[in-house]
DNA sequence: TTTTATTGTCACACTATGAGACAATGATAA
DNA sequence: TTATCATTGTCTCATAGTGTGACAATAAAA
């Protein structure tokens, strides 16, 4: 979703953005215990939606994704990478952006370009959760952090694009460095594999997971972290360059 | 690309398309030696471009892919998935276009459609080859095979759109039953050995994929192939269903 | 009957992984 | 100071999967 700058009821058509195409982005952050993505609620509406947003007519896809994501994170080289295209009719529903725009005192013509049927994008981004303070857009009240396992109901087929977003994630965990976007510098092993676990959704065998992250030959290992418990400090780590 | 049925110079926006937005299909077959993909040859131009096509206002995004395949090669029921979508401006080329429809007899005016920005949706599908015959469409003058590996020169960024769908296609390749779309019903383990080194596009151990094959409990060992060669004759397969 | 090319299967070495054992360690309690 | 505790780093063993080559079985030709 996009502010508008001035008459917000004008059918000029795209409004200067590409029409009939949208993003949806979900954006994965690790608390430290849980797996997080970003969600935006709007204005007075009660509705939940993850941040997306349209293309400019001469601003690339994966830029104007990039663009969004800068908005609400502040953040540059944001790790993003595509999901799925989500492009069935049942998807359209006029009467959820109708009421959105309606709740932030726009009231647009049947045929504004907002209420015609998108196909969106997804994407998803991994960040990390430390370094962000997340910013709501003009229609919207929040856009903060939720438990992947405790979503609220979300707009149209938002909950679908996050169970692909996730499958994909997970699929993807082996062939790319994920810890290395979702953990700060300097991490432990048992943090490295809670991200892990955490994204699965299952619990993995200690030993397993440490002898094979250490093989993969990725990690430096530096000093050790005295966290004043009663047990062995455990090491370091952080991603070679 | 599509056959307008009317007059082809109109402005009406989209003309019962989603405006904005495209498909273009990688259709790869294999014809006992070499993995070969669909392509079109337009009218008059020395164009050849990926089967590609538009998205009906009424219609979802994958049954307009799966309409255009029906259109080109008579089959339902085909293998299909997603594989990326191309969306930097610098894919957008007015002056193709309007080659093409030129060549065609149509003239149209600057804003029509066809001539905006396109943001494509690539699909990779497979096809059992000999099942086909492919049609042209109204602007082309054939839809023919050509090996993986000589390819003519493609249109706009159609040359990107075969690599990533060859590239995505390799790293499902463990995943997916890919074989099961590409053979006849009933095939010898070095054709599906075949496939297998066709897409990867590197030689494999005979034993070692025999035994992986094999122990996937997928194939059903059907009768002998006598081929009249002067050698052993091999089990032919099919897939369990 | 012998030769030839190809196929089906096995043996061996090596690597990756599941599962548990155990010593080392940093703080706390006695 | 010593004993206890939770946690960590590493090892061993069994099992599964893969790279590699060997070898016998076969169908047709010589």
């Amino acid at each position: 979703m996009r502010s508008k700058q001035k008459n917000p009821a004008e059918d000029i058509p795209g409004d200067g953005f590409l029409t009939n195409i949208a993003y949806d982005s979900v954006v994965f952050g690790f608390s430290g215990e849980k797996l997080k993505i970003l969600l935006m609620e709007y204005h007075n509406t009660g509705f939940f939606a993850l941040p997306g947003g349209f293309v400019r007519r001469n601003e690339n896809l994966n830029d104007a994704v990039r663009r969004g994501l800068k908005e609400r994170t502040g953040l540059d080289n944001i790790y993003l990478e595509q999901c799925y295209v989500f492009g069935d009719t049942s998807r359209h529903n006029a009467q959820v952006l109708k009421t959105i725009l309606k709740a932030n005192g726009y009231n647009p013509g049947a045929s504004h370009w907002l209420l015609d049927r998108f196909i969106t994008v997804a994407y998803y981004a991994l960040i990390n959760y430390k370094n962000v303070v997340p910013k709501p857009d003009a229609l919207s009240d929040s856009c903060t952090w939720y438990d992947i396992d405790l979503l609220p109901e979300l707009i149209l087929d938002h909950k679908d694009i996050v169970a692909k977003a996730l499958q994909t994630l997970r699929s993807n965990l082996d062939q790319k460095l994920v810890g290395m976007n979702l953990l700060p510098v300097r991490f432990t092993m048992k943090e490295l594999k809670e991200v892990y676990e955490s994204i699965l959704g299952e619990k993995l065998r200690r030993t397993t997971f440490q002898r094979k992250m250490l093989n993969l030959d990725i990690l430096k290992r530096l000093g050790k972290q005295y966290s004043g418990k009663a047990h062995k400090a455990p090491y370091l780590y952080s991603f070679k360059k």
